[in-house]
DNA sequence: CTAGTGACCAACG
DNA sequence: ACGTTGGCCACTA
């Protein structure tokens, strides 16, 4: 039985993140039991096939901040999308106490594939 | 092989 | 609230 590749992990774990929540990279990575690689999460993501159509908006960093350069055109879109689904983002920063997705880990843990 | 580069992060000052 | 620093590691030139 082989493993499933990490970065199709990442995609995994990406692709549970409920509309309307967020979650930082780093978070990312300890569920798709990579700790402390969530540079390889945001790598990940740059290379994810479109086909797979991930809601990578949700996908920010620690700070609560998009992690794309200010003004920058991913960083107007991801902007939109997550505000298109309720995320309000004040002074450029999101709120993870409120928006950040907090899964039941016993739950999940038995879903996961991996 | 070495050096630079990230959609990062925690710890410091 | 910032800016810096050291750590991280796959990928590229």
């Amino acid at each position: 039985m082989t493993q499933m590749p990490p970065m199709e992990r990442i995609w995994f774990i990406v692709n549970l993140i409920p509309e309307g929540t967020v979650l930082p990279y780093g978070i990312v990575a300890d569920l798709a039991g990579l700790p402390g690689r969530a540079r390889y999460v945001s790598r990940a993501l740059k290379l994810a096939p479109k086909t797979l159509a991930l809601p990578w908006h949700r996908v920010i960093n620690s700070q609560g901040k998009i992690s794309f350069e200010k003004y920058s055109e991913p960083f107007q879109t991801q902007l939109e999308l997550l505000r298109l689904e309720g995320i309000k983002v004040n002074a450029g920063k999101i709120l993870l106490s409120q928006y950040q997705w907090k899964p039941d880990l016993a739950t999940l843990v038995m879903t996961l594939p991996f």
